[in-house]
DNA sequence: CCACTTGTCTGACGATAGTCAGATAATATA
DNA sequence: TATATTATCTGACTATCGTCAGACAAGTGG
């Protein structure tokens, strides 16, 4: 890879961890232990279950314990045992300890501000700009993508949101009941597969291969939450759903679909898809695409370790 | 100033925070307590004085010490007596020291790699770019002024660097002894001031200003390091000398220069300095300027403490 | 109902980080 | 030469962070 744009994302990363990570400190975490800060600013203004911030912060159990316990201790937060399951324990912050995370955020402000003082306005604009281009490309980098359960919750809140989109971008809407379904049994190994793309645990994106004949596969339920958009996340699942594909010995990838998917539609053809005649009667298909796939080989890079499991102690 | 911009600093803080600074720690610390890298990373492949080390990272004395023995048991480092100071001592890398540190290299771009594996060319480049943009700008806004004794050795430094400069602009070169000269003396208060910049604790540029007559003052040794120019650097420490002349009561700012220092008139002619008839015999002066200061309270914000002295335990 | 899982809590650790007061030796300064 | 100052080292602490093994209660699935 070119060596000059690891030197640039080097020099980058020391610049950055200094102005940020320095005065971050300074400035935020003043006279508290720093995971007492981090929880009250998770905890948020709703407070938030403590497995999950377990989850979130990385903490082992009993550490988050005591250090709950010092809150606890200390009035700025209350735990008490969830109603839905007694095993849950969850945090809300008390009126002073919001008091703690409004000053967190106030001196977080404060740090923004530090940064855009010197600055004269329109260099404050080309900084914000650039660092909006910073920021979207670096989560484009945070996504990663999982074969995962297709009954999982957030599986079905991303076909969920596949379908709403669908809905409303069709012509005369999109009823899944009228549309040749993909069941969930088709999307598990060793029948298909459903790729999920992730960014900070968060779903954002899904993809399905569905092993349909001997040696053909097809696609279906490419979805991108439109914040990501843009990005090539979605290239990144199709490849990967063409890696799995190659992996079964699939010589060839089909796909239908609707012609007010204008940037789906770029996406397939961008990636050697070439549109052929109707070899399904699905209704809300305008077009037909199809892609030969060369050997194995030709997906030397592994993206992603089978059936990911997020789990932490 | 402006909300949306706060919002986009912050927001960027965090997301690089969590992609530098988590990854950061997941890859670089490996086995070793931080501090242990750190000074492994700061020690460099030449050695470096304790003091020096103990300034850059801000670590107690008596615990760098302690830090340091433990890598010197680990066989890591060598620590001796400085040659020309008794109590000063160095500290070297061993082989195997070295070999640890070029491993927090390769780590180092790893991460980097990493950033950018999943990009493609075109958003690399973006990415890059931006990068440059974000740091350069962020750079801009870690500069800090200083009102500093001119006979230190950063100082001196400063205007060697001037001096070299004009040396090598004027047509013909420049001799300081022909010069109208601004004696050490006058650049200390109260017959004038001398402000450096600094970046990092690194000199990145000077500004003097001498008050001359009653209620008028002339500003001196304007420089900034080509590096930092276009930054706005040059028109803090303006603003700087200015305030300091309208809190000693002057009333006209003047200045000379030359015709070669283009950027420096436009900065003059910006800052609403206006082009008089030649108020002194400056042998190499092409150009007179002038500017009459308002009101003190035209600068109400104070940018740098008086003669701020860094030190650390 | 019984075994298993999940989420939390407790106790007992060890490692790292950070601070402070004072001792000591080498230099700089008056 | 007497008196600071500088740079380091030592000893004695404390706080935070992080880990591990096991207890315990609430839920889950057979």
């Amino acid at each position: 890879m070119d060596a000059e744009a690891v030197l640039q994302v080097r020099s980058f990363n020391r610049t950055v961890a200094e102005r940020i990570g320095a005065v971050n400190d300074r400035f935020l975490h003043q006279p508290r232990p720093m995971n007492e800060s981090r929880l009250i600013w998770e905890i948020g203004l709703e407070g938030e279950e403590l497995r999950t911030l377990r989850m979130r912060l990385g903490l082992d159990s009993g550490y988050l314990t005591r250090v709950m316990r010092s809150l606890a201790k200390q009035g700025l937060v209350r735990v008490r045992t969830a109603r839905q399951d007694g095993r849950v324990r969850s945090a809300h912050l008390t009126k002073s300890g919001l008091r703690v995370r409004a000053e967190l955020d106030r001196r977080s402000d404060e740090l923004a501000l530090h940064i855009l003082d010197v600055l004269t306005g329109k260099q404050r604009e080309q900084l914000t700009s650039a660092m909006g281009q910073v920021e979207r490309l670096l989560e484009a980098s945070m996504v990663h993508l999982a074969i995962e359960d297709p009954t999982s919750t957030d599986a079905i809140w991303c076909f969920e949101q596949y379908f709403a989109e669908l809905n409303s971008r069709f012509e005369g809407g999109f009823d899944p009941t009228r549309s040749i379904s993909a069941e969930t049994q088709e999307l598990v190994p060793p029948r298909g597969a459903l790729v999920i793309a992730r960014l900070r645990g968060q779903p954002v994106g899904c993809g399905a291969v569905k092993f349909t004949k001997k040696r053909v596969a097809e696609l279906k339920r490419m979805w991108i939450c439109p914040a990501l958009r843009g990005l090539g996340v979605g290239r990144r699942v199709m490849n990967e759903l063409e890696r799995l594909a190659s992996e079964a010995n699939v010589h060839l990838v089909r796909l239908e679909t609707n012609r007010t998917l204008k940037e789906a539609i770029r996406l397939y053809r961008g990636a050697g898809y070439v549109e052929v005649e109707a070899f399904n009667a699905e209704p809300y298909a305008h077009h037909w695409f199809e892609k030969r796939l060369a050997r194995a080989s030709r997906f030397p890079k592994k993206e992603l370790t089978r059936l990911v499991i997020q789990s932490r102690k």
